[in-house]
DNA sequence: TTGTAGGCGTTATCAC
DNA sequence: GTGATAACGCCTACAA
């Protein structure tokens, strides 16, 4: 049989309600008393029933987080972070990686008090549930009735343009989709072009769209590139993916990183720093993302009255080894 | 408020725990009776309380799945079709990306009634678990603890290759990893050698040994290979995302599938019909698969004393556009 | 066939 | 400070 608080009671000589109290870290409890309970309830080993706590107290403290796709590895990140960064709070996090409508039934009947939504088509994400929930990435509308959690994409592709201007490159290229209507990709590509123009620079278009945003897009979007007259002195990958496959593309055709070309990434992860060579990237920390989400959430569950917030989160540049000075 | 049973029962007139019984399709209660508790419960949207039930029942009905790997969308795929046969029974799922030991520990406070594991490096998958539970693919030792679930490796590939023999090929190579610990690639690979041998053909080796499983191993492999004098008239492609890369890599260098080359690819799931050539392709359906894990799991929770079994499905052989016959 | 009552493990509200 | 005790929503003998 599992341990319960009046087996803790009858051990250490009190009521179970005091039990309960100490457990709790009440006030109302002497320290001899609650360090003794304590120290008893780990002794046998106890576990709290979340099911008894839960009908009394009408809530779960259990956030849900929907994730329909599952591909990107920035996510997986993203969502083991999220995991950590719940540890801190009385929370727990459950995670499905089913459709939407799947995933809130599930949630539903989990009774969860909130949830973290990952959808990138906007239009998925139903105004109308009445539970509290924050989305990620999902800004496009700029009036939104969630708190929505988003990057700053434009900031970030602008920060690397000048990184790489300050190292004295002109000729800078960005890897990464163009055409969609993904607003996210737009907007990195919209914080590139601007950037370009700030410093009077002539962006380096066409040759390297990709056509998606994995390994093999950059991979094959800069063996075209290399194929040109013309190279850029550094590049800019649009996803930690993409510049994975640029990254092999480059040493394949013998070009050295950074001596011959720089190279920047977008998203920062940790992983970046695994690569072959120790990528350079930019973007919001995926921790501090994490817990910018994960307080998000929370506080719309503990205040859901108030007012629903776009939040952009400032990008971070992390210098590592794959951008150096321009050469010409 | 939510609706509760007693709700229901003063609408109904009927006393509360007649509506239990009742919701619970028990047959000490009128049909007639029943059938309109069943009406007026879903009129009022009634949605049992779950820690109010698990408190009685002493069992959550939830069991955990530990996916620690994120990577291989088969994987997800088989999530996917897990989390659906489950809704064939009274069990619910969480899932978990996080590492064995942290998501145990989430399961633990979720008192899950079992857990899945998937974790290819059998050794951390510890024997002294109490929990029910199973684990997919880790049937490296003979003898296991606990029931597992695993595809028949060898007999796929062997299906395989009677495939590719029965329209005439005799130059067929295997693009997979070969070099490695990993049990199931080895299996795959031996069932190859196996059958080829058993055709009394040699082996097509060498150049097609990948350095992983993913796409971009799929394609420099078949890139090199190309180089060769020789070509096979088949491939077998190790896995879902490698055959991808085969695919694009063939492509690319113009020649024509399955006119030229045919291409069969391990992993049974949906997704290979959607590829640019719908993919002929060998595995144990991952439906079957999912169906097949989860009712493992269940009996394991109903009758914990029963013996441990090593269960190796049989694969399938899926014909679809990528296999025709050999030209020499 | 239906109703009554006790209990599951916890929190919360009172008395003491 | 501490201890009874009543909920929370549901299930399940057992009584009617």
């Amino acid at each position: 049989m599992t341990v319960t608080i009046k087996d803790i009671a009858s051990v250490t000589g009190v009521s179970y309600s005091t039990v309960s109290k100490a457990l709790n870290d009440s006030p109302l409890v002497k320290e001899v008393t609650k360090r003794k309970i304590l120290e008893v309830a780990k002794e046998m080993g106890y576990e709290p029933n979340l099911a008894a706590k839960q009908l009394v107290r009408k809530k779960t403290e259990v956030v849900g987080l929907i994730w329909p796709t599952i591909e990107r590895i920035v996510l997986a990140t993203l969502v083991t972070n999220i995991t950590q960064a719940f540890k801190d709070t009385r929370y727990s996090m459950i995670l499905s990686i089913d459709p939407m409508d799947t995933a809130m039934e599930t949630f539903r009947k989990f009774q969860v008090d909130g949830m973290i939504i990952f959808e990138d088509d906007h239009s998925k994400v139903n105004e109308e549930i009445t539970m509290p929930f924050v989305s990620y990435g999902v800004s496009g509308k700029k009036h939104a009735n969630h708190p929505v959690i988003d990057a700053n994409h434009e900031a970030s592709m602008m920060k690397a343009v000048e990184h790489l201007v300050k190292l004295g490159h002109k000729h800078i290229a960005y890897a990464g989709l163009l055409q969609t209507k993904d607003q996210l990709q737009l907007e990195k590509y919209q914080g590139y072009k601007k950037a370009m123009k700030e410093h009077s620079l002539e962006p380096f278009i066409k040759e390297v769209e990709t056509e998606g945003l994995d390994w093999f897009d950059g991979y094959s979007a800069v063996k075209t590139l290399l194929e040109e007259q013309e190279r850029p002195t550094a590049i800019i990958g649009g996803s930690y993916d993409i510049s994975g496959g640029i990254l092999r593309a480059l040493q394949e055709q013998n070009v050295e990183v950074p001596k011959d070309i720089s190279l920047i990434s977008y998203d920062n992860i940790p992983q970046m720093a695994n690569m072959e060579i120790p990528m350079t990237c930019i973007g919001v920390p995926v921790d501090v993302l994490a817990q910018e989400i994960v307080e998000s959430v929370l506080h719309r569950i503990e205040a859901p009255e108030k007012e629903a917030t776009v939040k952009k989160l400032a990008p971070t540049l992390v210098e590592r080894e794959t951008c150096g000075k321009a050469n010409r």
